[in-house]
DNA sequence: GCAGAACTTAGAATCATTCTAAACTGCTTG
DNA sequence: CAAGCAGTTTAGAATGATTCTAAGTTCTGC
C-alpha cells in the first residue's frame, strides 16, 4: 500500500481548525480527489459510507468552518440550494437549471470589463458569474 | 384627485393572470414606484399596510407567478434569501454581504468576453453577475 | 494522565417556502 | 343578474434546509 497520502490533519491545523476524527474524514472526502461540488446532505452520505460516524449537524458546522477558513467556497445558485466548492481559485460556474448540476469553468479566458466602482464605504469581496443554462 | 394611474388589472391580464384584489394590490406596490427589490416577507408587510388583507402564502404564490410571467426576476444571493427584482431588463447586481442589501447596476458598460460555450444539449438561459462587497 | 477548552451529537427549534383542503370570487353564459 | 365553476385565497399544517441546545466526548498542553 501507500503512496504519498496528504496530511489532512496538518492542513486543518494550518487553517486554525482542530483536526478531529470527523473533520479529517470530511477533509479526506472533500480534498482527496480533484475539485468537487457538494451539499451538506451529499457530503454527509459520502462520509457515512466510509464508516466514520458523523452527525449531519457536524457536516454543516464543518462546511461553514472550512468556508470561513478559506478551504471552501460557497456557491448559491437557487433558493434553498447551496453548494460548497473545493475549488477556491478564480473560476466561474455553469448551472444547469433543469437538473441542478453545477460545473466550474476557468476564468482565464473570461474578461469582465466596465464594472462600476463599489458603493462608497464598501470594498470588493468577489465577483460571481453564473451562466445559467437549461436542457 | 387623479392623474394617470396605471391599469394594473390590464397589466395582469396581459400576463395571463386574473386580476384579483390581492394581485392588483401586490402589483400596485411592486410596480407603482421605480424599480424595487423585495422579499416575500417585506412585500407582505407593505401590502398589509395598505389595508388589503393578503396571506403570506398568497404573496409567495403571486411572486412565483409574476416571475414565471416575466414581470419579475428572481435573484438568489445568499442561502435562504431570495429577492425579487422588478427590473427585468439587462442589468447586474451589487450585493452588500454585511447587511444584505442588493443594488442594481446597468449592464450597458459591462462586457463579458470569453465565456465558454454551454455544455452540449443545453441552451443559455441567462448570465448573472453578482458583485459582492462588504463594509 | 488530567483538566479544561474545543468539538460532536441527537433532537428540538427555526426559517423560508410550499402544500392542503375548504371557503371565496371573478368571469362567462343564459 | 343568477348560477356555476374554474381559478384564487386562506389558515394552518407540512416540508426541507439549516441552526441551536444541552449534554456527553475528545483533543491538547502541561
Amino acid at each position: 500500500m501507500s503512496g504519498t497520502s496528504p496530511d489532512y490533519a496538518a492542513r486543518l491545523r494550518e487553517a486554525g481548525l482542530r483536526p478531529t476524527r470527523q473533520r479529517v474524514a470530511l477533509a479526506r472526502v472533500l480534498f482527496g480527489a480533484g475539485h468537487r461540488h457538494v451539499t451538506a446532505e451529499s457530503l454527509h452520505a459520502e462520509v457515512k459510507a466510509t464508516r466514520i460516524p458523523v452527525a449531519l449537524a457536524t457536516v454543516y458546522n464543518a462546511l461553514n468552518q472550512f468556508r470561513d477558513a478559506g478551504l471552501l467556497r460557497e456557491v448559491v445558485v437557487a433558493p434553498g440550494r447551496s453548494y460548497f466548492d473545493t475549488n477556491t481559485g478564480h473560476h466561474h460556474h455553469f448551472f444547469v437549471e433543469t437538473d441542478g448540476e453545477l460545473h466550474d469553468f476557468p476564468s482565464d479566458k473570461v474578461t469582465i470589463a466596465g464594472l462600476p466602482t463599489p458603493p462608497k464605504g464598501t470594498k470588493l469581496s468577489r465577483v460571481d458569474v453564473i451562466v445559467r443554462v437549461r436542457r
